[in-house]
DNA sequence: CGGGATTGCGCAATTG
DNA sequence: TCAATTGCGCAATCCC
């Protein structure tokens, strides 16, 4: 992609090139025919499409020069685009990963929390206290319901 | 934006156009006195890269027709690559809505799970338990983890 | 040195 | 009418 700072190419100088002197076997070329068992003329003819215009007046060379300079910036713009879209590709991955980690983190937390309150449920059932103790022996968590659930 | 299938502009195919007068803008007729005096001769500074290939040779038509095929496969590779990538794109950017829906899907079980435990704390308020923890927040989490690991 | 792959460029037909 | 696109061929390079 990122062409060296090698002049590649373009070394035609471009500029006003006089290409008149062609003797003769200058001129525009033939629609040629389909050939073959091709389709025969398309549509309808509507009797000029517009004139062949000489490639040696001045006329051509303004509108092929202004051509050139849209084509040119159309490709620029179209190279930048695909530019942008590649960025753009790393950017969604980045926050992809963010997202993903802080899933992870979300999940352990919950995960934790859960065991916890499972703990606390089994204790309840059985009426048994974890082994925090000294003592206190009486199980104070009778208020506890679950009332969880959503 | 819906470029019918019609093969715009060049239909020649490969076949054997006679004067191909098309090209690059610049294109001296062929054969001319090359070693004569005039300043036609391209500047031979550091000797011939390489032969300038006459356009009428054999030669010439065949490398001609390569280049012209690996051009048009190159260029079909880019084009494709670049839609792959704009495909990737819209890949992340579901998959990026997916994994925040899920962060805030966790996120509420959490906050659910975390309300549950401050009560519960408020109820074991009077009991003396090892306060491990006056803050019940995620940091209690954050100090247990262990188990499972990725 | 050979030869496919890339790339910049100009031309011409289309499209808008 | 004119700018923007698009397919294509050419030539210089790049790169195995």
């Amino acid at each position: 992609m990122s062409k060296p700072p090698g002049q590649a190419g373009a070394m035609e100088a471009n500029g006003l090139v006089s290409a008149h002197a062609q003797g003769s076997g200058l001129q525009q070329v033939p629609q040629l025919s389909p050939g073959g068992g091709g389709k025969a003329t398309p549509p309808s003819k509507q009797g000029k499409k517009s004139a062949p215009l000489e490639r040696n007046t001045d006329e051509y060379r303004m509108r092929r020069e202004r051509n050139n300079m849209a084509v040119k910036k159309s490709r620029l713009k179209s190279k930048q685009k695909a530019q942008d879209t590649l960025q753009r590709v790393n950017q969604l991955k980045e926050e992809n990963e963010r997202l993903e980690a802080k899933i992870k983190l979300l999940t352990k937390e919950l995960s934790v929390l859960k065991d916890l309150f499972l703990e606390h449920a089994h204790n309840l059932a059985d009426n048994v206290q974890p082994p925090s103790s000294t003592g206190t022996t009486e199980s104070a968590a009778t208020t506890i319901q679950d009332g969880a659930g959503q």
